[in-house]
DNA sequence: ATTTGTTATGTTATCACATATCATTTTTTC
DNA sequence: GAAAAAATGATATGTGATAACATAACAAAT
C-alpha cells in the first residue's frame, strides 16, 4: 500500500494535526500524552518528529517558552528571513510576522559588526490587541 | 557592621564578579559549583541571587540558551530598549546591541499590531567576526 | 537467498534547568 | 524585646531535552 503524506514518520502527520487543531503552543511532553493512543510512548519519538517537522517548515518551535505551534502557512515564501513570533502572555495565542524593516535593519546591524546570522526565530511576548483592550 | 554592597544578598556579588570573569554564559548550575566554597548548596540560592541581578540591570539571561552574563555597562542608559545578545555559536562569547533602526521598526509593527510589547532581551545565534573569518 | 549497509524507530536512563514548598534565620517595625 | 515581615537554607519535585543503545525495516550488493 502506498502512501503519500507529504512527510515521513509515523507521528509527523498525527502532531501536525494535534498542533493545527489548537490555539496555543503545545509542549513535547503534552505532544506525548495526546499521541499515546498513536502508539507514542517516549518523548525521543515526539522531538524526532518536531525536528521533522520543523525542518519541513510545517512547524516552529517558541525559542524561549519550549512549546510548539503548526506553522500558519503565511511564510514558506520567505524562510531566509527572521520570523518573528508574537506570544501573548495573557492568552497564550503566537502570531507569526515577517517585517521588512526589521529584516533590513538586522540585516545592516550585522553586517556592520561582521556577524554572521543564519535565520533565527525570535519569540517576543507581550499583550496581544485583544487582550490589551480589554484591560 | 554596615555593608555598602551596591545590591543586597549573600551571592549576588560574588556571581556578578565570577560572571564579569568569564567569557561566555555560565549556567545557574556552574554558578552553584562555583560558589560552593561561599557557602551556596541549592540551586534556588543561585536562581534567586540571579533575579536580582537581573532586576538591577547587572546580569541578563540568555533567553534561549538558559545561561547567564554579567551586562557589559554599556546599556544601562537605555534600559526601555529591546536588547539583543549576539551569540557566537562557535567561541559561545556573547555581545549585547541595541539598535535604534532595529528599535524604530519594532516599533511601527507592534504599532500596527496593536501589540504592547514590554522591553525585550532577544537572543540570536550565529558567528561572531572573528570566528566568521577564521574559516 | 544471504549478507551488508542504512535509515527509522523503540526504549531506558539520565542529564540539565527551574521552581514549589516549608523550615529556619535575620531583619524590621512597633 | 516581641510580633511581623523578609530573606535565606534546604528538600523535594516538576519540566524539558538528549545520550546511548537496541531493534526493526528496507534496500542494495554478493
Amino acid at each position: 500500500m502506498t502512501d503519500h503524506h507529504p512527510i515521513a514518520g509515523k507521528f509527523t502527520v498525527p502532531i501536525l494535526r494535534y498542533l493545527q487543531s489548537q490555539d496555543k503552543p503545545r509542549s513535547a511532553y503534552e505532544i506525548l500524552d495526546e499521541l499515546r493512543d498513536h502508539g507514542a510512548k517516549a518523548p525521543m519519538q515526539i522531538y524526532r518528529a518536531l525536528a521533522k517537522l520543523e525542518e519541513a517548515g510545517l512547524a516552529h518551535k517558541l525559542p524561549k517558552s519550549n512549546g510548539w505551534i503548526a506553522c500558519d502557512g503565511h511564510h514558506h515564501d520567505m524562510v531566509e528571513q527572521m520570523l518573528i513570533l508574537m506570544s501573548c502572555q495573557s492568552c497564550g495565542t503566537v502570531e507569526e510576522v515577517q517585517d521588512a524593516a526589521i529584516q533590513s535593519a538586522m540585516d545592516k546591524l550585522m553586517a556592520h559588526k561582521n556577524f554572521e546570522l543564519p535565520a533565527q526565530t525570535i519569540e517576543v511576548d507581550g499583550l496581544c490587541a485583544p487582550c490589551k483592550d480589554q484591560e
